[in-house]
DNA sequence: TCTCAATTTAGAATTATTCTAAAAGTGATT
DNA sequence: AATCACTTTTAGAATAATTCTAAATTGAGA
């Protein structure tokens, strides 16, 4: 489902964020209806291709912050850049070394049986799976 | 199996790596028979407390050189420091954030029933799983 | 022991990210 | 619409992990 501007305002009003202008412009980028992997460089680069101004700093508050609130799941799989997802249902990942690109893999398509039981005072915050390819 | 000063050699030799003195030191702190998650600043310390004299700049060939030759697993969990894991055999882990450390789970602890199709031409180079905890 | 390629090293360079503090924007209240 | 209190944005500096560079050192084989 795309969003229109309201539903953007909308969005970020849910989450607490004051929809501030760079911030509902990077939510417009990210937030299509689309599943994406993006890295701090890309949003530089969409927002500069959609004449979107605003600065390095930004952007990374912007995507921490979203981060943050439970807008984009941050994930690391290299020891360098941090990937943003955007897709926030269950699902795991192909990572694609040679191109250093993320690929969604449906929840349903692993089947994990049987957690480990927890050290005390512990609770799961993900379970992620990687499958480097 | 803790290894002597012949057994380092001998493992060096095998994954045709020359053991000089720096090598057959730090492959010494590390593979003692103990499984091991360090960092680079790890390690530094490490010898630092056996008076091994070396540089940052040879710790990182070093632990990279051990990685590509299949002597450590290089493991992304943050996006800052790499960790170097030693236990070489299937396993996953549990990344406790609020401590920033790794411990492992055993392969028969999770049971991963049925992989997805990979795309073309692709094979499988590991198979990560991470519960952050 | 000599030689030469491989290794080590100190320090510079690079890269991703965070910090700082000043300027600009925001939303509520007159 | 003007004011006010606060939040956000931003450019550039600072930080941190890692890689690069080029000179010095080492070590395996003749």
């Amino acid at each position: 489902m795309k969003h229109d501007i309201a539903d953007i305002k909308n969005l970020l009003n849910r989450h607490d964020i004051r929809p501030t202008q760079i911030r509902k412009a990077i939510a417009g980028l990210l937030f299509d209806g689309l599943d994406k992997h993006v890295t701090v460089d890309d949003v530089i680069e969409m927002a500069r291709g959609r004449q979107i101004k605003t600065s390095v700093a930004s952007v990374y508050n912007t995507l921490n912050q979203f981060a943050a609130s439970g807008l984009l799941r941050r994930v690391s799989v290299e020891q360098g850049r941090a990937f943003f997802d955007t897709n926030l249902s269950a699902h795991h990942h192909f990572y694609f070394e040679d191109e250093e690109r993320l690929e969604d893999i449906p929840v349903d398509a692993i089947n994990i049986q049987g957690l480990p039981k927890l050290p005390k005072g512990r609770r799961i915050k993900s379970v992620d799976v990687t499958i480097r390819i």
